[in-house]
DNA sequence: ACCATCTGTCATACT
DNA sequence: GGAGTATGACAGATG
C-alpha cells in the first residue's frame, strides 16, 4: 500500500481526496489532500466518479498559521518537497487520470488529521511530525472552519507563519527537522485509536443510550487494531519509498506511516466501509471519466456506510428549531471539535462542508445515500418547517389536549346577523345576503362560522367522516394515483392528506365558552385579538376550510386544473357544505386572481397611457421647436431676400442712368430662370411684361 | 375623522 | 351549459 504524503495546493476549495477516492471504492491513505482552484472542477471530477457533490468537501480555510510552504512547493512536514523528486507514485499519477491538474502550489499540512484525528491538535500533530508543527497554532480550528478563507498572503499570511518556510531549492540543505516530537507507531496507534474512541463516542453521545452504537464502536475499534497492524506490515515496504530509501524525507515519510495507517484505519473505522470494498482496489481501477459515470455511481450506491447510526438524530423539534437557524454557520472552530455536540450540529449543516470535516465529523465519512438522506432528513426537514407547520402542530396538540370541538368554535365567532348567503366579511354580510342569492356559507371574519342555517344539521360525523385522515376509505384515498393528463400531480397537490391534514382552530381562544358568543357589539378588531397569530394571519377561505375541516388547502383548490378538482371531488367524501365551500373557494380564488390581474392591465394601461402621453408631449414639444426653427429660417430667409431686392435695386438704373426706384418697379422671376424688372403698375400686363423684357435685358447688359 | 389606496368579493358579460 | 376570464362596482382594511 502506499504511503502518500499529505498533500495540499492552495487556492480556493479543499478536496479530502481520501474521502472522494474512498466513497469511489478506493484505498487511499488517509492524509492524503487536494486542494483544488476550482471546487467546481473537483465537483464534476466526483460527479465523473459518480460520488455526489454532497460526498466530497471542499474545505477551503486554513488557519492563519497553518504550516503553508512557499507557492509553488511542495513541503512535506515542513519540508520543502520538490515534485520532481517525487517518486512517480500512483497518486499523482491516478490524480492527473482523474482529471485532476497538478497543481505545483503545493503545500504539506496536517490540519485535517487535526480534524479528523483529534481535538487534541498537539497530538494530531505528532502524528504527522513536522508538517504538523507549522500549523500547530491553530491546525483543529481553522481547519474545519470552512468560511474562513484564509488567503494565502492575506492577513496573518500562513507562509509568514509557518516554520521555516522553503525556498525551491532549499530543499536539498536539508531544512531544520520540525520540532514536533513524533511518537511511536504503536504508541501513536494507541492514541489514536483511544482519540478515536473518545471522538466517536461524543459524536454518538447524543445517542449513546443506544447499546448499538457501543457495539459500533467497539466492534470498530478492534477493526482499527486489525487495520493497524495490516498497515504497519505494509507500510513498512511501500514501492516508491523503496526507491528512495536514501532521501531523509522518506524517512520522515515512515515515521509518518504509522501515523497514517493509523489515520486511515480511523478513517475506515468512521467510514464503516466494508474491507473488501476497499481492500484490494487500486487507483488504477478508478472508473475514469464520462463512461464511468454509472459505475461510479454504482460503487458510490454499494458504499452504504450507515454512519448515520453513530449519530444521534434524537433531534427534537425544538432543538432543530434552535439549531437550524444558527448552525448553519460558522462556528467556533475550537468548538467545534472539541464539543461532542459536533454530530448533533451536524445535522443542522449538512450544506456546509467545510463543518463535514471537523474534528468529530462523522458525517464526512457517511456514503453519498446517507448523506443525501440526512440532508433530507434533519436538515431540510427541520429547517424547513416554517412557523406555520409548528403552529400547526401547536393546533393540533392543542386541540387534542383541550377538547377542542371545531363546532363550539365555528358557533364561537359565529355572526348573530349572519345567517344566510355568501360573506365573507361580518360588515359585509348584510349587503351580501341581498347581494347573494346564495343559499351557501355564512362566515363572519373568522371564518369559524358557515352555512348557519344548515349547520345545525351539520353533525360533527360529517367533519370526522371528511377531513384529512378521516376519510371514509382512507386506503383507497390515499394511494390512488392522482396522475392525470393534464399533468398536475395531485399527488402533490394532495400531499396535505397524506399528512395529518385536520385543521383545528387553534383553541387558544382566551375563555372559548359562551361568553365569546355574546360579542355582537365587539368590534372585529376586538375579536381579532382574541384570535392567534395564525389564524389572523389566515385569509377567509383557509379559516373556513379550516372550520369545515376541508382536507385540501386553499391554494390546491384553486390551482388544481377542473379535471383534477372534480376528480377530487368526486373521490373524497365531502358533505355537501364542503363541496359547496371548495367551489366557492375556488370561485373566489380565481375571481381573486383575475381580480389581481385586471388591476395589474389596468394599472399597466394606465401606465402605458401615462407614457403615451409623456410622448406625445414630448413629441409635441420636439414639433414646436422645429416650427420655431422653420419660422426663424424662414424670417432669416427674407430678411435675406429683402437685403438681396433693394441691393440689386441700388445697383440697377435706367436708360437715362438713374437708379430704378423699388417701389415702382419690382423683380420678376420668369420660368428659364432670368429675372425681370417690372414696373409694379404693368406687372400682371403680359403686354408691358414684354415691352419689360426688352429693357430687362437691356439692363441685364448694363 | 377623513381620505386615498389596496384588496377581496360579487355580479355580469363574455369567451 | 359549465368553467374560466374580464371588469365595473362595492365595501372593508389599512396607512
Amino acid at each position: 500500500m502506499k504511503y502518500l504524503k499529505p498533500w495540499w495546493s492552495d487556492g480556493g476549495g479543499l478536496l479530502h481526496l481520501t474521502i472522494l477516492l474512498s466513497l469511489a471504492g478506493l484505498r487511499v491513505d488517509l492524509d492524503f489532500y487536494l486542494l483544488l482552484p476550482q471546487p467546481a472542477l473537483l465537483r464534476d471530477e466526483l460527479l465523473l466518479l459518480g460520488c455526489p457533490t454532497s460526498s466530497f468537501y471542499a474545505l477551503s480555510p486554513f488557519p492563519a498559521s497553518g504550516g503553508w510552504g512557499h507557492a509553488g512547493q511542495l513541503h512535506s512536514k515542513g519540508r520543502e518537497l520538490d515534485p520532481a523528486t517525487l517518486p512517480e507514485g500512483l497518486l499523482f499519477r491516478e490524480v492527473r487520470t482523474l482529471g485532476v491538474p497538478f497543481i505545483p502550489r503545493t503545500r504539506v499540512d496536517a490540519w485535517l488529521v487535526h480534524s479528523v484525528a483529534a481535538g487534541d491538535a498537539d497530538g494530531a500533530h505528532g502524528l504527522l511530525g513536522a508538517a504538523a508543527s507549522a500549523s500547530s497554532a491553530g491546525g483543529v480550528g481553522a481547519s474545519v472552519d470552512g468560511s474562513s478563507q484564509a488567503a494565502p498572503g492575506g492577513g496573518g499570511d500562513p507562509r509568514e507563519a509557518r516554520s521555516g518556510p522553503l525556498a525551491a531549492g532549499e530543499e536539498e540543505k536539508a531544512p531544520a527537522e520540525p520540532t514536533v516530537e513524533v511518537p511511536d507507531a504503536e504508541g501513536r496507534a494507541s492514541e489514536e485509536i483511544q482519540v478515536l474512541r473518545e471522538r466517536l463516542e461524543a459524536a454518538v453521545g447524543y445517542s449513546s443510550q443506544h447499546e448499538e452504537n457501543e457495539q459500533r464502536v467497539s466492534a470498530q475499534e478492534e477493526s482499527l487494531q486489525q487495520n493497524n497492524e495490516d498497515e504497519n506490515n505494509i507500510a513498512n515496504k511501500p514501492d516508491w519509498e523503496s526507491e528512495k530509501t536514501t532521501d531523509s524525507r522518506n524517512e520522515r515519510h515512515l515515521n509518518g506511516t504509522d501515523t497514517s495507517s493509523c489515520l486511515e484505519d480511523l478513517f475506515q473505522l468512521l467510514s464503516s466501509q466494508p474491507e473488501n470494498s476497499l481492500e484490494g482496489t487500486s487507483l488504477g481501477d478508478i472508473p475514469l471519466l464520462p463512461g464511468s459515470s454509472n459505475d461510479g455511481m454504482n460503487f458510490s450506491a454499494h458504499y452504504n456506510v450507515n454512519f448515520s447510526q453513530a449519530i444521534s438524530h434524537n433531534v427534537s423539534l425544538h432543538e432543530a428549531m434552535l439549531l437550524c437557524p444558527s448552525n448553519r454557520f460558522r462556528r467556533d472552530p475550537v468548538a467545534r471539535t472539541s464539543q461532542p455536540q459536533e454530530p448533533f450540529l451536524q445535522l443542522n449543516s449538512p450544506t456546509n462542508p467545510e463543518q463535514t470535516l471537523s474534528g468529530t465529523n462523522l458525517t464526512g465519512f457517511l456514503s453519498p445515500a446517507d448523506n443525501q438522506m440526512r440532508n433530507v432528513t434533519s436538515q431540510d426537514l427541520l429547517c424547513d418547517l416554517d412557523v406555520n407547520v409548528f403552529d400547526e402542530i401547536n393546533l393540533m396538540s392543542l386541540a387534542m389536549e383541550e377538547g377542542f370541538d371545531p363546532m363550539e368554535v365555528s358557533q364561537l365567532f359565529e355572526e348573530p346577523d349572519s345567517d344566510s348567503g355568501l360573506s365573507l366579511n361580518s360588515s359585509h354580510c348584510s349587503t351580501s345576503i341581498t347581494k347573494s342569492n346564495s343559499s351557501h356559507s355564512v362566515y363572519d371574519e373568522e371564518g369559524a362560522t358557515g352555512y348557519s342555517s344548515d349547520l345545525e344539521s351539520f353533525s360533527h360525523h360529517d367533519l370526522e367522516g371528511a377531513v384529512g385522515g378521516c376519510s371514509p376509505e382512507p386506503s383507497k384515498l390515499c394511494h390512488m394515483d392522482h396522475r392525470n393528463d393534464s399533468g398536475f400531480d395531485e399527488e402533490v397537490a394532495f400531499q396535505h392528506i397524506f399528512h395529518n391534514h385536520t385543521y383545528h382552530l387553534q383553541p387558544t381562544v382566551p375563555e372559548s365558552t359562551s361568553e365569546s358568543f355574546s360579542w355582537p357589539g365587539k368590534s372585529e378588531k376586538i375579536r381579532s385579538r382574541f384570535l392567534s397569530g395564525t389564524d389572523r394571519n389566515l385569509s377567509c377561505d383557509e379559516r373556513r376550510a379550516k372550520a369545515l375541516h376541508i382536507p385540501f388547502s386553499v391554494e390546491e383548490i384553486v390551482r388544481m386544473p377542473v379535471d383534477s378538482f372534480n376528480r377530487m371531488l368526486s373521490r373524497y367524501y365531502l358533505t355537501d357544505l364542503q363541496v359547496s365551500l371548495i367551489r366557492d373557494i375556488r370561485r373566489r380564488g380565481k375571481n381573486k386572481v383575475a381580480a389581481q390581474n385586471c388591476r395589474k392591465r389596468k394599472l399597466d394601461v394606465i401606465l402605458n397611457l401615462e407614457d403615451d402621453i409623456c410622448n406625445l408631449q414630448a413629441k409635441k414639444e420636439t414639433l414646436k421647436r422645429e416650427g420655431a426653427q422653420c419660422n426663424k429660417a424662414i424670417n432669416i430667409m427674407k430678411q435675406k431676400l429683402h437685403d438681396l431686392y433693394h441691393d440689386v435695386f441700388s445697383r440697377l438704373r435706367d436708360d437715362h442712368g438713374r437708379p430704378v426706384n423699388p417701389n415702382q418697379y419690382a423683380l420678376q422671376c420668369s420660368h428659364d430662370g432670368s429675372v425681370l424688372i417690372v414696373p409694379k403698375e404693368l406687372g400682371t400686363s403680359g403686354h408691358k411684361k414684354e415691352n419689360q423684357k426688352g429693357t430687362s435685358k437691356s439692363e441685364r447688359r448694363n
